[in-house]
DNA sequence: AGGCTTCTCCCCATTTATGGGGAGAAGAAA
DNA sequence: TTTCTTCTCCCCATAAATGGGGAGAAGCCT
């Protein structure tokens, strides 16, 4: 008898991780070993002595703490754990976050049916395990880096951004303007605007719009 | 022998459907008739000849076609079909649209596996079925009392978009400014922001950067 | 014929945003 | 110490967006 592989799934959706313990219990080797339904008790499950999985299947959206800071948690406490990105996102950008955050596997919703089962077995093994698609985006983007050119492209040069910026750009894609954002980190409101002013050149956009769409695309908000 | 009760699922997330299908097989009267992984998928099914089910569990939020649109279809072609629907989202404007819309069961995502099999064989029956939090939800407004804001987006409900207006939001979108956005479509600058201030007020936004993160989020660019 | 929506454009006014420049204070890093 | 970044705030000015109102023309539906 092979050694069992333990997992812990972790959806802020208990349907989807009932569906996920259907399609798993038809095979014999993994066992579902507890379920969170927060990035929070994801944290709180795996600091708690003798909690330990083999594998933890980790959804990106979730309330109170995302999977971002889950892996962010991990690589600061210097936890090794095999983790499966499981999202309905097949964003180039996430999934090149999330594979430099250490995950090992990404598959999307769209059709983990097919993939869970042999993901888990491959990651348990040390293995990396992507599903077609986000292979498929990631062979495009590998293939995009080689570009003719032999200069990185803009779009890899981005300018950081520091804290106070990205607090304010946060509060412009919520649709505040700048003498509420101003009132609500305690500026002036010509500091706002002069922060204003440094995302729109950091960030190469044309004004608030562009703001706004990066944050929604880089999920700053 | 029982007759049995044949269910069709939508949902744009495979791996949910799956979910549904382990908790429903629990069940010998109830039997999964096919699913739909879009909405335009759930009107075609039930469009074509022979193609029926008792009772249709219904998503809100999926790609091509949305829940509302598929409610709309179905009352505007006169076609009785019991429909459930399954949301993640608990906002009273949101239940009752659904309600006007001709639903017979809601229940959320939260607590869809306890009360899936009750609500489906209520539906059937031709009676109506709510979970706790929907029914908590629904009995307080009756009475009149305020309910608090749910969890969904304020745009949700939005109102349908003129061809213009559509127009208008994907070049606001692309940062494109009113004389800009004047010139690509040959009309005066009044006319874009009087579209502007109609886009503003149909979809609930407070400036141009609602109207960006709507477009994002409704993949309208 | 009357009502309806859509599209077009205008008036008014105020508030915001953008674009250019500069500059001092605090702190970290060299 | 000097240099650098970050954060703070100011000046100037113009462009753009918002918010309120109205109104005519064209087309559709009943």
């Amino acid at each position: 008898m092979r050694k069992k592989i333990y997992v812990h799934v972790a959806d802020d959706h208990k349907i989807l991780i009932e569906g996920i313990i259907a399609v798993i219990n038809t095979d014999k080797d993994i066992e579902i070993n507890d379920y969170s339904l927060t990035g929070k008790e994801v944290i709180d499950w795996f600091d708690k002595k003798g909690n330990k999985a083999d594998v933890l299947i980790l959804d990106i959206t979730m309330p109170i703490l995302d999977g971002f800071e889950v892996l962010k948690h991990f690589n600061k406490n210097n936890i090794k754990q095999n983790v499966i990105i499981l999202s309905s996102y097949d964003d180039i950008k996430i999934v090149q976050e999330m594979l430099s955050l250490g995950c090992k596997g990404y598959i999307t919703k769209n059709n983990a049916g097919e993939h869970i089962v042999n993901a888990i077995k491959a990651v348990a093994k040390g293995e990396q395990y992507f599903s077609n698609d986000i292979q498929s985006i990631l062979l495009k983007s590998f293939a995009g880096q080689h570009v003719p050119n032999g200069d990185a492209p803009d779009n890899f040069l981005k300018e950081t951004l520091t804290e106070r910026e990205l607090e304010v750009l946060k509060l412009i894609s919520k649709q505040y303007n700048s003498p509420e954002i101003a009132d609500k980190l305690s500026l002036g409101i010509s500091t706002v605007d002069s922060h204003r002013k440094n995302l729109l050149r950091k960030l190469k956009v044309k004004n608030s719009v562009g703001l706004a769409i990066y944050a929604v695309k880089n999920k700053i908000i």
